[in-house]
DNA sequence: ACGCCCACCTGGAGGC
DNA sequence: TGCCTCCAGGTGGGCG
């Protein structure tokens, strides 16, 4: 489920088990993710030491000390990280596991992604703000860059329903499908408003409740980090969350009065409440 | 230039 | 049981 609190909580537990580590040993299963994974990626990282794990939008970027080549690694739509410890190691393998690292020679961090939209490879740190990957992507949401003065600037003219709009990395990086919705029910904006429409107030309240769900989902998978560690861990946890996402013909838990309405847009699902959202 | 559609993949859920 | 259809957290290329 990786959008930003989900790469973000995966950060986090990479962080507490692979940091300072050195990264003995590079297993790849199949190279074929979105991107292929070079040819070169084994001899690029095997034998370094992790410096620190950084996030931009969807991207972890593992940097190893005294290497100018970054990891940058994305989980897709099904990507998911297990991260290894002493007897869990024999466990029996899953499928769809395309790379196994070790570290230290104890610790395994596997990428499973059965459908294989994900991608790892090496970009050299001086090069990162400029990658076809990277360079396009607007502010980090939880960052001081997104303010009311840049989004109202950014819609101006704008008749992409703002639902589309806050889905796009380039206006916003991090957000996703279910955040989007999440935060315009916390807003009370409709999805199917156009950018252009909104008032500088409707603005203000919009990015308040993008920041107000990421850090709460954060949050909440920090608190589930453990979890993380197993195979399904964290799942049934964040869809407790979800006020709107994934809850069409449920009644709306703020009115209690309308069914939550499922629409399509830009070819993605949206659910919303007719009655708390205009 | 912008907004939308589609393909890229696999698996799970639900209908018949 | 099995087969079919639809749906899924992302992304970028291409089209009108």
């Amino acid at each position: 489920m990786p959008e930003l609190p989900e790469v973000e909580t995966v950060r986090r537990g990479l962080e507490h088990a692979i940091k300072g580590r050195k990264l003995t040993d590079i297993m790849i299963a199949r190279h074929d993710l979105r991107l292929p994974i070079p040819s070169s990626f084994i001899k690029t990282f095997q034998g370094h030491q992790v410096e620190h794990i950084d996030r931009r939008a969807k991207y972890l970027l593992v940097y190893f000390k005294d290497l100018d080549a970054v990891m940058v690694w994305h989980l897709g739509m099904s990507g998911r990280v297990l991260i290894l410890e002493g007897k869990d190691r024999q466990q029996e393998q899953e499928s769809h596991v395309h790379v196994i690292m070790t570290f230290d020679d104890s610790v395994e961090v596997r990428f499973r992604d059965p459908r294989r939209f994900g991608l790892l490879t090496a970009v050299d740190r001086d090069q990162l703000s400029t990658h076809r990957l990277l360079a396009h992507l607007g502010p980090e949401p939880l960052g001081k860059e997104l303010s009311p003065d840049y989004l109202l600037e950014l819609l101006k003219g704008k008749k992409a329903p703002i639902k589309s709009i806050i889905c796009d990395q380039a206006v916003i990086a991090g957000v996703g499908n279910i955040y989007a919705c999440e935060a315009l029910f916390q807003a009370g904006i409709s999805p199917l408003r156009l950018g252009h429409t909104l008032s500088r107030d409707e603005v203000a309240k919009l990015i308040h409740a993008i920041q107000a769900v990421l850090k709460d989902a954060v949050r909440a998978g920090g608190s589930s980090l453990r979890d993380h560690v197993q195979p399904n861990g964290m799942r049934g946890y964040f869809q407790k969350l979800f006020t709107v996402y994934d809850r069409e013909g449920e009644k709306c838990l703020k009115c209690k009065k309308s069914n939550i309405v499922r629409t399509v847009q830009s070819g993605r699902s949206t659910f919303y409440c007719p009655t708390c959202q205009h």
